[in-house]
DNA sequence: CTATTTACATACATCCGCGTTTGTATAAAC
DNA sequence: GTTTATACAAACGCGGATGTATGTAAATAG
């Protein structure tokens, strides 16, 4: 029994796919073989080369699912009163994200930790559509605050939205490398009111 | 003629660190081999083992050398009269760093965006010694900022310096990925002007 | 019901990088 | 002036990962 039906492959190659991700954490994507992840996968080398054209291929499948979550959750309410409350819960939001999708954030802690950004992997270096986006709109939220009267005085909207970019990264980065139960994530809701506060009027 | 003087040994030491953190920013570190390092710096894979016991060794005698410049030019002067002014100096510093210490910035680049962590180089992932020394360095000048007066009433010194921490590691690792000639460069001293200006009263 | 395509498993050939070993000319030690 | 240790170069053997080629049983098309 080795033909399966369209539905069963799709469920292999869904499999092949949460298998390198588990691969790639573990071992890195540079060390993570093809032989391994079919292994863990429960299938051989062969169904990795039929669903993908190579590890590459592989990689950048299993990434283009992490994005969507945010895509999805993370907005702006141009509609907002308090546009620094709505910034303010788009930071939690992110990192919420990451506490309850397990495959989301183990891809970010991939693509920051476990990948050398070379060659085929050297365009990822960019900021993606995505990021600038979130920075686009954070530029006009605070744009927003300061018209609404609730920024502090003599503050440029896209410095404070580089600052807040550059403070979610940071965020984002030091929540993946701390340990689940460290100090640092218990702080993060009240490192990100404090970011905020510095804001407002 | 093989056998050099000594000071020819460690020339050629030197050498090979050169020719690997070249190769290791070009190929990144696991697609990195040591035929390519040797024959950068002019010499076969025998130098290599001579000196090294293997890439992983050759990598962190790279990275040792990187430190030292922060270590030697971040500095805090308890004594200063606005404390805030020498977070903002500090911060200014380690951009200048980068700029002008060119074996520094790549070896930086190298460790944020050529390297995978896992195995032997997982423990990097952590907070260097230095880097907490930096982040208690902040708290305290922040502390010292509000016994003076200058902070703005409300904030924990703690929660800054963190904000700040983060705002650093997301300044440094912008930096090495903006191009030399992009608008991000140009706009570093204005968002370090802002982040600081954020906290005075 | 037959033919063909699909979804893999298996087998093969190749190359690459690593660690080790051996060789060797010279510097340094005595 | 020997002897020994040094600082490499050159050669060896090895496993491991890759890509491809081939085999094959079942699903699907006609």
């Amino acid at each position: 029994m080795v033909r399966k039906t369209k539905e069963d492959a799709e469920i292999t190659r869904r499999h092949l796919i949460d298998a390198a991700r588990r691969v790639f954490l573990e071992c890195g994507v540079s060390r993570s073989t093809l032989e391994k992840v079919a292994s863990v996968a429960g299938v051989t080398r062969g169904a990795v080369y039929w669903h993908f054209k190579n590890k590459t291929e592989l990689f950048f499948a299993m990434r283009e699912q992490a994005i969507l979550p945010f895509v999805d959750r993370v907005v702006f309410d141009a509609e907002d009163e308090d546009p620094l409350a709505g910034i303010e819960a788009a930071l939690r939001e992110i990192i919420q994200i990451l506490v309850d999708q397990p495959a989301t954030r183990e891809t970010f802690e991939i693509i920051s930790f476990k990948c050398e950004y070379v060659d085929e992997f050297a365009a990822m270096m960019q900021c993606t559509a995505g990021q600038l986006d979130f920075l686009r709109q954070l530029g006009e939220a605070y744009a927003r605050a300061g018209q609404r009267g609730v920024l502090r005085a003599g503050l440029v909207p896209e410095a404070l939205a580089y600052d807040t970019f550059l403070f979610a990264g940071g965020l984002i980065k030091h929540w993946l490398s701390s340990a689940p139960d460290e100090h640092f994530r218990g702080g993060v809701d009240a490192m990100i009111r404090t970011h905020v506060a510095l804001r407002r009027a």
